[in-house]
DNA sequence: TGAAATGTGAAACTTCTTTTCATATAATGT
DNA sequence: ACATTATATGAAAAGAAGTTTCACATTTCA
């Protein structure tokens, strides 16, 4: 049949791309539909529970129909339902050890607790963002900054900082950089930009007007521009050619971007480490090796 | 189902006491007929594999026909295949050396297990960095910004970005803020302040010679000085009326100050929220109570 | 050797999953 | 605001997957 080819080539991309399940949920949340959320919700709140039921039963818990999930679980790129249920009991047995903590300031707290609290949802905010990577985003992100004549960061606002940092950490190796703080610059420089070039852009929500002006106007010069953002659906993120969601652990709740900035230094920073990884061993094998991942993984989308 | 207790009686007295699938499947193995033994090889042999079947494939892989695998599931005491799968998958995945943490990054490795070390590494640092802390500072911390005139973030170099940083979450309170990244006006404004006013100073080495020429000029004016540094020995931990020490995991490893901004920052996060719940909740008896912690602690330094 | 017991696969049957299709809802252009 | 085009959704048909029945083969044991 023609449908078990397909499937059988489907599977194999998967398992390339393949990042923790919960991860994968997380990535895509903002991306489903309302009822697709209620299903999700179910799955990141006990993977372990729904990761042994049936189809049917999971419709009815949710209270969507069975077609809704078969879509979801397809959405999410897995083959099958089955192929979910297993990577759902797989990412949620990984986790057992860690009580998947529930951070919420009060009043009442004492200073420790408010201390302790913020830590740990900084730590979540980091695994959260860390199982939304996959490597295929990583292979091609290296491969746009290490060929890119200048090398420019973007963020205004709250995001400015994590512009700062990438522009600061990417000065100690050998690309030429560049950052300015502010916004008129930023679209001057956006608008001196050409298809050799490389562009992080950095936005938590995605949508501020000068943001997208700036990426407008570097889609127009063909620059390759990678985006670190919260929201997969933002235009923002439309416009990239690789996006790195920074997440928080509770997709609804709290001071917008308080803790996304964490998780975009911390992106920033993997994407350093490997740069410079990168650029020392500057061997042919290794760089073919992306190349070929990323050939590899191409026509998937 | 009665079938399922017939099946329960017929087989010898079943194996009740939960084992991995594979020791199950082991302590059978001699009991089995000769074609279930052929099934019971095979997911032995790769139990990973096997997992992911379909029962026909299963069936097809071994030469047996799907029934005898569906009775060979319930000889095994599942009580469908399903349930055998992912029994299966599961001690498949506890069996697979899963590498805990200890990172170090080394040239070969992966894109993705260079994010994954990074993260890790941060988690790390973060996890560290919470240890050290302790309520008395914090309650003298925070009753120092609240208190405060004017609130003043002083850093350089790399850790201009964690002052940055502390200013902009700061703004949104009613304090006044103020910071500025270039030196001279660091200066200047240091020298304009007084007993009333609290500064934040940050600094990696806390040797780093400017930043401390900004905290000889803050301490001749008697402004309080909170300091947030990875040496607790320095001569800027020194002058400080209250010090927060932002720990990477391993001292000895890696470019300075790497992972220790992620802690600065959130130390700052953790001031800020602080304040936040403080100021907003302006009634005495918490302030009492921080003042009580304080009275409390003092004599113990 | 023959009766009873056990093992086996084909096929009927049941249950689970996917796809289709008609309808409802939201987004978009005029 | 209205028509038109997407998109989302559940009911039900279609399709797979899994289980049980049944008829036949093999073994066991008197």
């Amino acid at each position: 049949m023609f449908t078990k080819v397909k499937f059988v080539f489907s599977r194999k991309g998967a398992a390339i791309i393949a990042r923790s399940t919960i991860g994968k949920i997380r990535g895509t949340y903002d991306q489903l539909s309302r009822t697709e959320k209620k299903v999700a919700q179910l799955a990141l709140d006990n993977p372990a529970v729904v990761s042994e039921m049936t189809i049917k039963e999971l419709a009815a818990a949710s209270n969507v129909s069975t077609a809704t999930i078969s879509r979801f679980v397809k959405r999410m790129d897995y083959a099958n339902y089955r192929e979910f249920t297993m990577a759902l009991a797989h990412t949620a047995a990984a986790m057992t050890p860690q009580q998947s903590s529930f951070p919420e300031l009060a009043e009442g707290d004492s200073l420790a607790t408010i201390a302790n609290k913020t830590f740990r949802f900084s730590v979540n905010s980091l695994r959260a963002t860390n199982d939304a990577l996959n490597e295929d985003d990583l292979a091609r992100a290296v491969l746009k900054i290490i060929n890119a004549k200048t090398l420019a960061f973007f963020g205004l606002g709250g995001s400015s900082i994590a512009a700062l940092d990438g522009y600061h950490k990417f000065l100690r190796t050998s690309l030429n950089v560049v950052y300015h703080p502010d916004y008129d610059i930023q679209l001057m420089q956006a608008a001196k930009m050409t298809a050799d070039d490389c562009a992080i852009v950095i936005s938590h929500s995605g949508r501020n007007h000068e943001t997208l002006q700036i990426v407008r106007e570097l889609t127009r010069n063909g620059v390759a521009i990678i985006v670190i953002t919260s929201y997969s659906g933002s235009e923002l993120a439309q416009a990239a050619a690789v996006t790195f969601l920074s997440l928080t652990d509770e997709v609804k709740y709290r001071s917008e971007g308080m803790y996304s900035l964490i998780s975009q230094l911390t992106i920033l920073d993997s994407l350093f480490m490997m740069t410079v990884l990168r650029i020392s061993s500057r061997t042919q094998p290794v760089l073919t090796r992306v190349r070929d991942v990323i050939e590899h993984t191409r026509d998937e989308s």
